[in-house]
DNA sequence: GGCGTATTCAACCGCCAGGTTGACAACACC
DNA sequence: GGTGTTGTCAACCTGGCGGTTGAATACGCC
């Protein structure tokens, strides 16, 4: 776990985290503000926030006493990169594989059954 | 750790699965081709497919006693449908706290600190 | 300075994830 | 039928994660 890729992946795989990041969708917060909702100690929220942050997710401003989170929508594009290069690279693979079977069935060619590169 | 986002999430967390999703984008693959360039042994691997599997994010067909495996690639809009919506929200709300700020440099209104709805 | 509030640090606990080894099932091949 | 290959199941170990409690820090306020 030491790429942030995994660390941001890491983070968003739990569902408090989550819910996090869509309420800090909606504007900057309070550890406490978002501790009220769960029926977690502030201790443990805090710990959830270092995970986000240690992501790259979230940033914190220090402003008197008070450390509101901020959401950084930035981070999101590197899963986004990543989900977007294999989902196409299979999807185009799909269809090279429909045109193989198209081309099959076509001329009845039934020892073609590893398609080459 | 019960609904199919975390799970998929967490997932890809591990580089070790990432890679492999990236393998079986090229082509489907069995257990031991996956196993055969990591330093772990195949039953690790057998987990790992679990793990995918569970999330959805690959099938195995019985083929002989071989079992490839194949991605499904339709479990990624999952994923991209939740990023793309907060990532929204949040550049939204970054383009209405401009609007504010712009309109309170302008007319110098102090005591607007917090923005309604 | 003293008090209250917000937040983090430290130590601890239970549990699950990822790894191992060993045994077993299923199947092709001779 | 015996053997080799492919893959999974079961038991076990270890480390880290998410949670707790308790104390400490930092700051505004009076």
């Amino acid at each position: 776990m030491d790429d942030q890729l995994s660390r941001v992946f890491s983070a968003l795989a739990d569902p408090i985290r989550r819910d996090m990041v869509a309420r800090l969708a909606v504007g900057d917060a309070t550890v406490n503000e978002l501790a009220e909702p769960y029926a977690v100690t502030v201790q443990a929220v805090s710990k959830h926030l270092k995970v986000l942050q240690d992501a790259g997710l979230v940033t914190r401003t220090r402003e008197a006493q008070r450390r509101p989170v901020h959401l950084e929508a930035e981070v999101f594009d590197l899963m986004t990169s990543w989900i977007e290069r294999y989902r196409r690279q299979a999807e185009e693979r799909y269809q090279r594989l429909d045109a193989v079977l198209a081309a099959m069935t076509e001329q009845e060619t039934p020892e073609a059954e590893g398609e080459a590169s």
